[in-house]
Formats: structure tokens, sequence, C-alpha cells
DNA sequence: ACAATAAGTGTTACTTTTACACGATTAAAT
DNA sequence: ATTTAATCGTGTAAAAGTAACACTTATTGT
């Protein structure tokens, strides 16, 4: 078309993944123990290149996709790394995006062919490339949402207590919240409902089992925890 | 060297400058009226592509100061934006950077050049493909960034007044602000430090002139406007 | 029946935020 | 010389929000 554009060069570009998950009352990431070239061995990211027919939004829908097999997940973009040489191979413009998901959902099988590996987030492996950085920045950035925007309940099944919301949100801030004043704030929102389930598997006594309820929560969409 | 990337393709990538200024008591944008391809004669951001030989934030920092002849400016990325169509001459994926920088110390010259100029915020033209989005995105972005941190100061000359300083919060969060509460807020920061300078532009009476002492800050870094 | 375990529940002190009005200073006009 | 006009600079009190803190309830397993 214009010969505008012809005297720039042009890049390979990918996305990359974080994949949340909260598990055994701590939050995990999906990593890879690379069984293909470049880096072989060595963990990583999922990651993919973005190609001609797809946004780079879409392309890491696909890209978390091949590995979990969900679609719909929560995602967001963390940001562009774009240093010359941050890709020792070849010079890779790469997007990080953010995924959370619910352990108890992805396709196991699709993750054992991709040798991949839940991992605590304490408990990281050395990371290829910038993978660090991403993660790191993820993570604030995922805090910071997690405390004004009610995304947390993706990382949770369906139904939930109130105690496994408090250790959620407990490993998101990483630090410790006083039960009495979390199940006040929790209290204020209307949209996390109390069902008629007993969670009898965490305690003696039983816990009433509680569900987000988006409709509730776009009538009145005031987040905090 | 490896065979593996090949396979996939490459793309043009851009980048799009938010340029923030401050003047006359208004947040303002500096845009371009195109005097060249594409989209000839209409409005949009600065931009340009990303070179072989340059990281992407210094394809950023190269294009402001094509624009406005400064180096050493606060830049911040905004997001990547990756829409199959967003270009309708070429498929390009553009990372926006926005940037805060002084009215008083650009480049006129250059400026001129460019066929760009300051449009207030509340009074944008229509512009072309996302930028529009990016605007948004960049503007919020902003706000948020600079209620906690002191990247405010960039906009202004070394040696405000509080009320100078008062207006431009006004402007950053759209809302009026008190002014007593606003300083005393303001005397809680030690790093605002008052000088022996008097300001009589803005008043008879004169008011005291203010400077951000960088290093004061770094020591106890704590701000919140 | 009692021991063990997690669930569930209010009050008080403290901190932060908000609302609000007038005297001081000086240049310019009369 | 006096008045006018304009912005600068300052404190208090009420309200809202946040943080600290400990015991009883319900149930299962021994």
């Amino acid at each position: 078309m214009t010969t505008y554009y012809q005297i720039n060069p042009k890049f390979y570009v990918s996305v990359d993944c974080i994949i949340f998950g909260f598990d055994e009352g701590e939050l995990k990431l999906l990593l890879l123990k690379r069984n293909f070239a470049p880096a072989m061995g060595e963990w990583s990211l999922m990651g993919g290149f973005v190609q001609e027919d797809e946004s780079v939004d879409n392309a890491a829908k696909r890209v978390l996709k091949e590995l979990t097999g969900l679609e719909n997940v929560y995602m967001q973009q963390v940001g562009t790394f774009g240093k010359v040489d941050r890709d020792p191979g070849e010079r890779v413009i790469s997007i990080a995006y953010y995924a959370l998901i619910n352990v108890d959902e992805y396709d196991r099988e699709l993750v054992q062919q991709h040798n991949a590996y839940w991992i605590k987030l304490d408990e990281l492996p050395n990371l290829i490339f910038d993978h660090p950085e991403m993660i790191a920045k993820a993570r604030e950035l995922m805090k910071h949402q997690a405390s004004i925007n009610p995304i947390g309940f993706n990382l949770l099944p369906e139904l939930f207590t109130l105690t496994q919301l408090q250790y959620l949100y407990e490993a998101i801030y990483g630090e410790e919240i006083d039960k009495r004043n979390f199940r006040k704030r929790v209290a204020t929102m209307d949209f996390i409902e109390k069902t008629d389930f007993i969670d009898k598997t965490g305690s003696k006594r039983g816990a009433s089992l509680y569900k987000f309820n988006d409709k509730a929560y776009r009538k009145d969409p005031k987040f905090k925890l």
C-alpha cells in the first residue's frame, strides 16, 4: 500500500504469561521447565509469538489456552519489555500479561505435555531473560488491582469460605489480616453473598460458603479489601 | 543463529508520546497537526518507529527529543496497543508513553517545524487511530501515579508557589481542593521546601516560592497529595 | 463427656479526612 | 494620603475510617 512504512525495521513480537493460581493457602505461578529451544532445560514463563491475524491481546489469550485449555480468563497487560538484548538469540519485543486462574479447572494433560509446574511465589527458580522482572511487575500490579477490584475471586472456586478468602488476600498482600476487621469489610459488600451451603472439610464445625455475585457488584461497584 | 524464530512473522513497532504540560492553570497535550503521510491534515500524537539499535524505551525518548529537544524527561510506559487494524495502512503495534514536561523549556522551533500545538485536555480535537484511547489511559495512569509519587513537579518550573502547586493538582484530579487542607498536607512533606524568593507576579502581596528537594525526598519518600 | 479445632462475633481507641472564614499584605487607583 | 482590590496565609472541630483486641459456638473424634 503506502511506501511510508517500508524504511523501518520489523520485529518479532511475543507475549509472556504470568499465570497466578491459589492453592493450599499460597499463591503459585505456572512455569515451564523448557523441553524445547531456546534455553532448553531452563525455567521460563509460558510465551509465544504474535501472529499476523491476531491482536496482541488475543495472542496472550491463545498462549494461555495452549497451556491450560482455559478461555475467558481474567488477563491484564503488565507491560512491554523491549531492551535490544533481552533475548540473546534474536531481537524480540515481548508484552507481558498476567492471568488469574482457578487451580481446580485447568487441563492437567496439556500442562504436563508442556512440562509446566505450579511453583510457590516465594520459591521461584532462576528464570530466563527478563522474566523475573516481568513477574515482579505483574505481582505489584496484581496486588494493586486486587485491592480495588474484585478480581481475586478468579483465583477461588465458585463457592468459598471467608477463611479461604482471607488467606487469599493475605497471600496477595504478603501480610496477615485481622479476622474481625476483614469480615466487617466483607459484610459491607453485598455482592459477596452467603449461600446455604456449608463446607465441612476445613473444620469440624463447618463454615458457610459464599459466592461472588457479579451482577450485584455491577449495581454498586465499590470494592476494597 | 537459531532457526527457531524464523517461522514467526515480524511487525512494525512504534511508540506514541502523550506529552503533558501545565500552562495557565490547565493541563495541555502537545499534539501534531500532521503535515506528512499517513493521515495528513489530521491530529495525532507524536510517534515514531522503533529502530534496530534502540530499546523501546529509548525509542520513546528519541521521539520526544525529536519534537521538543528535551532529554532526561520523566516518561512512563502506558501500554501496548496491538489490534490488527488499529493502523489502517499497515499492521503496526504501538507502545504508548506519557511524558511530563515544563512548558517553559522546550524547543519552540522544533515544535513549530513539526506543526505541533499545545491543546487543553478538555478541548482535544478528533485524533487518528486509537490515540484517544491511549490518551485516556495515560491520563488515568498519570493521575494515579501523581497522587503517590512526586512527579507533578516535572510540570512546574523549579520555583513555584503553593497556589500554583494546588492548581496543578486540581487540574490533575479534575476537582477543587481545599486550600487549608492542601497546605497542611504540603507542610508534612519536608522535601517541599520554602525558599527566600517571593513571586510578585501573581499577587500584590507576593507569595513564597517553594522548590522540590529530591535528595530530601529520597531520605523519606512518603508522598501523598 | 471431654478434648480439639476452626468459625463466628463488638467495642474502643486512634488516626485521618473533611468542612469551614477571616485578617494580612501590598500595588494600583483615586 | 486614603481607599480599593486581589491574593496570601493560617487553626479548629466534627466526622469518618482504620486498627487493636479475646472469647463463645458448633461439631467431630476419642
